[in-house]
RNA sequence: GCCCUCGUAGUUCAAUGGAUAGAACGGCCCCCUCCUAAGGGGCAGAUGCAGGUUCGACUCCUGCCGAGGGCACCA
């Protein structure tokens, strides 16, 4: 790693000086190219301490720096109120395009997980529910961060967990306990029968506010529905169920998602109310109201809450306490990251609160992680009004924007297909990936589906350029084996313009990139990088002719070669296809 | 009322305590006899308010104003 090269370097030099060691050798990008390659405030950071001027400290360690200067290193120069910039070598920057070729999908992985059990759970649909844009949205996140811990070596399980009994499903029985026996679309086709249930759970949801009455006899199902005395009750769930799971297959297919681990809320509810008992004997829990509740610490900011209700069924605390040692027992983890809507992290805190006493070692490895909602201009959405977007018609609308954009290139109708459906599913992706997770994501579904610009049809777009000029090189190979000129230019060769050397002086940080954003659970990061790796690729493309008769196009070659494996590389991370052509 | 999160160009987002606060969309002006114009080049435009800490604050602390979420039997 370049980056700790440096660090020692300077901490070398640092002792060498006599200077009193910070705790942290802090080394950044500055945040123009032009300035260098990396960045050490040191010496404003020391300066006061040895009672000299940063910019007097910083000639003084650049001079010991200049004694063993490496020859990954240009030049070393101080700027600004006394930065100390690097500028990385020719040679560096070349070397490094050349292990990206070489190295291929490889290149930007590391080892710093490898060999650690890590489970993730994410998406979370609920059977007799829709898959809607909210679960796209935790899908979107959930894989993406997969993917970048896989990266890091880990050997990482997806789980999903889903919410197969509870009040969601009594709402929709009870609906479709009105309906005549024959009145199930069995026969139908996949999708129409999963709209089917969704519709059905959205009359039952109306059903159940129209009155105490309807809100009894929910109450009821929901009895039946866990105790399986009723023999319709049992067709029409065991029916919905796997209509349901089958239907969220597809979905996971189209998304690019395969999960190791399925969970149950059948599953993890007497689980729980069996740990939640066992615990409340041992004072853990107490009862009130009939109800077994766990009295959170005010001072730290922590709700009382219903573990189980007063009609003795566990609730949505009970049932994830109990999955935390489910999931466990089925793979020893250590860690447990757990994505979902952020309006339960005060919830999840309470929770995290709880397994501290009950699962210590548990807890102790678990991370929650809370996103925010997929917006749409004109408010929260809601599955309980039967006003929502579902995932399938979000994406078949974006899809029949992006089909009409799809240039002929000697394609045919059904790799047409393909593509539109990669092209649709990065767009949505990459609009969810790109800001921080935590936040709110406004979702213009009229407007703000923009394919232009910051999103992932453009990084898609640039993979497809820089193949298709690499396709067009006929006879010619990336060739790295070339000599530059030493007598011009700041970096010893005159072959390059600006943004030439902006994108070698990007693609090298791509290993950072993806390691920060797996520490930091952060997809976003890794947008902004490709979205300026791509946007660099796109000027230099622009001012520069990669396929010539000069002697210098086989590096040109490389260099493309090198910017297309990162893109795809990166838009894998992200849970996105890279189309060859579009 | 209490707790959590968040206030950055007209809009949607970036910015491990660092340099001239970056993009994208929208607006205006240019660029296809040339490898994919879903592209490129240029112009205008922003840190809610008031203090504090620091060599240095969008970032940390305090107060105020504003938004969203949560505050026991939904998940």
């Amino acid at each position: 790693m370049i980056a700790e090269e440096l660090k020692d370097l300077i901490k070398r030099a640092l002792e060498a000086l006599g200077l009193e060691m910070p705790n942290e050798i802090h080394l950044e990008h500055p945040d123009e190219l032009v300035r260098g390659d990396y960045a050490t405030n040191m010496a404003m950071v020391l300066a006061k301490r040895v009672g000299k001027s940063p910019h007097e400290l910083a000639e003084i360690i650049i001079a010991k720096l200049e004694e063993s200067k490496p020859e990954t290193v240009e030049k070393v120069e101080i700027a600004g109120p006394g930065f100390i910039n690097f500028h990385l070598s020719l040679k560096f920057l070349t070397n490094e395009v050349e292990r990206v070729l070489k190295m291929g999908d490889d290149y930007g992985r590391n080892q710093s997980r490898q060999g650690q059990k890590i489970i993730i759970e994410f998406t979370d649909p609920n059977p007799f529910k829709e898959f809607h844009i909210g679960h796209l949205m935790s899908n979107a996140i959930g894989e993406s961060i997969s993917r970048l811990i896989a990266a890091t070596g880990a050997e990482l399980k997806r789980a999903c967990y889903q919410g197969d009994v509870g009040m969601h499903v009594a709402k929709t029985l009870l609906s479709l306990m009105e309906l005549p026996d024959d009145a199930l679309p069995v026969q139908a086709p996949l999708q129409e029968k999963a709209a089917f249930l969704g519709d059905a759970y959205a009359k039952g949801s109306n059903l159940y506010e129209s009155g105490e009455g309807e809100k009894q006899k929910a109450g009821d199902l929901n009895k039946k529905i866990y105790d399986r005395t009723d023999p319709k009750v049992n067709k029409l769930y065991d029916w919905g169920r796997e209509v349901s799971l089958e239907y969220f297959e597809t979905i996971y297919g189209k998304l690019g998602t395969k999960f190791d681990h399925y969970f149950f809320e059948s599953e993890a509810g007497p689980y729980g109310k069996g740990v939640v008992e066992e615990w409340l004997e041992k004072g853990v829990f107490e009862k009130s109201d009939g109800a077994v509740v766990y009295k959170g610490d005010e001072e730290e900011g922590l709700h009382t809450r219903v573990f189980i209700n007063s009609q003795d069924l566990p609730t949505y605390e009970a049932k994830e306490l109990g999955l935390a040692k489910i999931k466990y027992d089925k793979y020893p983890y250590e860690h447990s990251l757990v994505i979902t809507g952020n309006e339960i992290n005060d919830y999840f805190r309470v929770l995290l609160a709880v397994m501290g006493e009950v699962f210590p070692n548990l807890a102790a490895k678990t991370t929650h992680l809370g996103h925010g909602m997929l917006r749409l201009p004109s408010g929260k959405m809601s599955s309980r009004t039967g006003d929502v977007i579902t995932a399938e018609s979000l994406l078949t609308e974006v899809r029949s924007k992006i089909a009409p954009k799809i240039v002929d290139r000697g394609l045919t109708e059904e790799e047409k297909g393909i593509i539109a459906e990669q092209v649709a599913v990065g767009a949505i992706k990459y609009s969810i990936l790109h800001q921080a997770v935590g936040g709110d994501i406004i979702f213009d579904l009229e407007n703000s589906v923009s394919f232009e610009g910051d999103s992932g049809p453009y990084i898609q777009y640039t993979y497809a350029r820089a193949r298709s000029v690499l396709s067009k090189a006929k006879g010619l190979d990336p060739n790295l084996d070339i000599e530059y000129p030493s007598n011009a230019g700041p970096l010893g060769y005159s072959m390059s313009k600006s943004s030439e050397c902006h994108v070698e002086r990007l693609l090298y940080r791509f290993h950072e990139i993806v390691a920060q954003a797996a520490t930091d659970y952060a997809p976003h990061q890794l947008c902004t990088y490709l979205h300026q790796l791509a946007s660099a690729f796109n000027t230099y493309y622009g001012e520069t002719k990669i396929i010539d008769e000069d002697s210098d196009s086989s590096y040109r070659l490389a260099l493309t070669a090198a910017t297309a494996q990162v893109l795809k590389s990166g838009l894998h991370l992200l849970g996105i296809a890279a189309p060859e052509k579009m």
